[in-house]
DNA sequence: AATATGACGACTA
DNA sequence: GTAGTCGCCATAT
């Protein structure tokens, strides 16, 4: 299994769907969550699969969302009504899933 | 086979 | 709070 597996790209965007509009996840629980590989092959499975679920919900374990579309997570997030630290950071105590 | 890079995370200065 | 560094695993060259 050195290459992405569907299935794990599967587990991956099951459990981004599954976050709810003004919730958010980290890539470190997501790569504990599927229990394999590291954070950073959860960010690859965005980068490849990322287009076909909430990918702005998924931001790092600091809270600021992901460093691609130029800034657009933090409008979608805003937008969804998001509990935002500093006007950048994401409320991960608040809006983290649990 | 070796090196460099990445939608990361954690630690240290 | 910011910057630098290392560790993690898979991919690209």
């Amino acid at each position: 299994m050195t290459a992405v597996d569907e299935e794990y790209v599967e587990a991956v965007l099951a459990l981004v769907e599954q976050v709810p509009p003004g919730r958010v996840t980290t890539y470190g629980d997501l790569a504990r969550a599927v229990g394999s590989a590291g954070p950073r092959q959860v960010g690859r499975v965005m980068a490849l699969h990322g287009d076909a679920v909430p990918w702005w919900r998924v931001v790092h374990a600091d809270g600021r969302p992901a460093t691609c579309h130029g800034g657009t997570a933090v409008d979608r997030l805003r937008a969804e009504g998001v509990a935002f630290v500093d006007g950048r950071r994401v409320d991960l105590t608040a809006a983290r899933v649990g």
